[in-house]
DNA sequence: TTGGCATATCGGGAAAAGTCGATATACATT
DNA sequence: AATGTATATCGACTTTTCCCGATATGCCAA
């Protein structure tokens, strides 16, 4: 994975927020109605009201997120449910305090 | 400073190669003049050249380093040194460890 | 199978970043 | 003072990113 595609996906404060949103689903987002949540994640329509931008803008968001595996999804019916991908974060800390 | 001014500064090839080169300036910049160049860091030109793209690119790029507290620079007549900012650089390990 | 949601993708307009050449500034040398 | 050199800043142009609304896709329920 490219370095600069990661340091890109994390060049916007929405998409920081999101990840730190998910950081804490139960706090962040106490609509959700899946009781599963905390291991599958937060669906898209949760993230796009707390962000309050346009449906496609945070659904890009999170498919930048995504690539750069940052977050992963499972699709669960029409719902899309994304939560951190904890191994990729923990290997961005890796580049960044060995290859920075 | 601002996280998300930080990972701007880093979602660039070239700033990024810069960060690195910095890291052995004496095997990275040989033909360094300054004798004390491993102290007060590299100059402009010799970045400008390694980088093959034009000066005024070069400088802008340097001072984004700077506003981002990556490097630091130090001007001594008519030449400006720059270097690593390992302080910069430890707290940005650490706000990445942290709050990412 | 038709309609209704949730999400993804597409096309576009506005704003920001990338990059250059030209010019300005600042220092050093003559 | 005049010239030369290193760096910074400016103005312009191109490419990328930020967002949006509209449309497509996929799934579910009636």
């Amino acid at each position: 994975m490219d370095q600069v595609e990661i340091f890109k996906a994390l060049s916007n404060k929405t998409r920081l927020q999101i990840l730190n949103w998910l950081k804490e689903p139960a706090k962040n987002f106490p609509d959700q109605l899946n009781p599963d949540f905390e291991n599958v994640g937060v669906c898209v329509g949760q993230i796009q009201m707390k962000a309050g931008l346009s449906q496609s803008t945070i659904s890009e968001y999170l498919s930048i997120l995504q690539r750069s595996n940052l977050v992963c999804a499972t699709r669960v019916g029409q719902w899309t449910y994304y939560k951190r991908n904890e191994e990729g974060i923990k290997m961005l800390n890796q580049i960044i305090s060995t290859e920075l």
